[in-house]
DNA sequence: TAGTGGTCTAGACCACTCG
DNA sequence: GAGTGGTCTAGACCACTAC
């Protein structure tokens, strides 16, 4: 079913396996790019698109003039912890150790701001749903979602208990193309205490989001609501610059 | 003083003006890469470079097959906010409405949580600083600051008073190459009630940062708290896939 | 089938680092 | 000056979409 990877994507596939066992070890050069090239046999642009990739993902960098260097392993890094860049949702990330809880599941007209957010009509319903997320049992985070109704004339409580994003992709076919995330403080409300377990004024990471197709269509509204002490969102910046 | 870009950024650079300016419309197709790769006199692959940057930047999509498309606006964007990912400081960001108030600025022995995140051993000194960084004068952010002695060796009030990283990459020609962060809610603590003007149980915003230079050293771990309702924390994810 | 974007080549020139 | 990575070309083939 899995057509063949392109020979960029293989290649960094093998440089990074390498990177792992040790053969090219931090701090220190790989072969370089003609070098690289021949050893796979393709051309040296084949080569330097693997190693840009490579590059986004903080594993190696370049200087011009120079070589190509392995970077070490963050430090930060090892205390795992959900990305904030992720386009697969938690079902992907956290498999069976994962359930979910209907608490709301409506139809409602749009706000003001869902018209805005999810650019809709004030006539066109909107799906309103709590979920309460649990991991090994234990609650995790609470979602409030918000999407179009239209996008989603099938969406019931079965999905709902898995994942909403297999369902867009598997049964759908759409293509999730992108989200913009926000991430707040915020003092633990009614349903924090209910749900979550938080105590009256414990903090609470709040990531609100907006979340469209490939065709540049929003589909979902929502923010998740997590325990102060139960997770943290990570980001990885790289600096472009080769000035 | 600057060097003529690359072409592909100058017509990413074009093109991006183009919808900005309505000539290319959201939601509509721009020309294919052959009719550009006219226009602009290059080959395709450097046209297919200059989309692949707008691509990433959330700014126009594309559909094997078919065409290229402008996505339109982001909703959640529209209120400002610090994105998640910056390689600039406050100060390049707020330019002359941020001032800084330095709180601490002592030479400590690495803990070893310190010698963890900064790479280095038990015998070399770490700068330990505090600065409270106001906005327009009011308080802003609480930013705690631990970096390697060696690498700063004229570190001083003055500087901490304007930009670390206008001294780094001025003063001592390095170049910053990334960051890591981990973005947790917390509840305020004493210097947060003092400095920050925080109530006892407010949620606090709290960025921890390892940032590193271009050549993979660490040169800072920090962690930087901020009132709950005066910033957060914004990540554009692009998706991908074209699978 | 025609037209699109994605990949890949073999070579070229340039900017840069280092000895 | 030798060697490196960054850019760019002119063309090719492939995968996919739409008709």
């Amino acid at each position: 079913m899995k057509i063949r990877a392109p020979k960029y994507e293989q290649i960094a596939e093998e440089i990074r396996k390498r990177i792992r066992d040790g053969i090219y070890q931090p701090k220190t050069a790989i072969p370089d790019q003609n070098t690289l090239a021949k050893e796979f046999g393709v051309s040296r642009m084949t080569i330097k698109k693997s190693l840009d990739g490579l590059s986004m993902a903080g594993l190696i960098y370049t200087r011009r003039g120079d070589g190509t260097y392995v970077l070490g392993d963050i430090p930060l890094k090892i205390d795992t912890n959900s990305p904030a860049q992720k386009h697969t949702g938690l079902t992907a990330e956290l498999g069976s150790r994962l359930s979910s809880q209907v608490i709301q599941f409506t139809t409602i007209m749009p706000t003001e701001e869902l018209m805005e957010h999810l650019k809709i009509n004030h006539d066109e319903p909107v799906l309103n749903i709590i979920r309460l997320r649990l991991v090994n049992k234990e609650p995790y985070v609470l979602e409030h979602t918000y999407m179009p109704k239209k996008l989603m004339p099938n969406l019931n409580n079965r999905v709902l208990k898995h994942s909403i994003y297999n369902y867009l992709e598997k049964d759908l076919n759409l293509k999730l193309g992108g989200a913009y995330r926000k991430i707040h403080a915020d003092f633990s409300n009614n349903l924090d205490i209910r749900y979550l377990g938080s105590q009256p004024n414990d903090p609470i990471l709040e990531v609100e989001q907006v979340a469209w197709l490939q065709n540049g269509i929003p589909f979902e509204y929502s923010f998740s609501r997590n325990k102060y002490d139960t997770r943290s969102y990570t980001v990885l910046d790289i600096n472009p610059a080769n000035a």
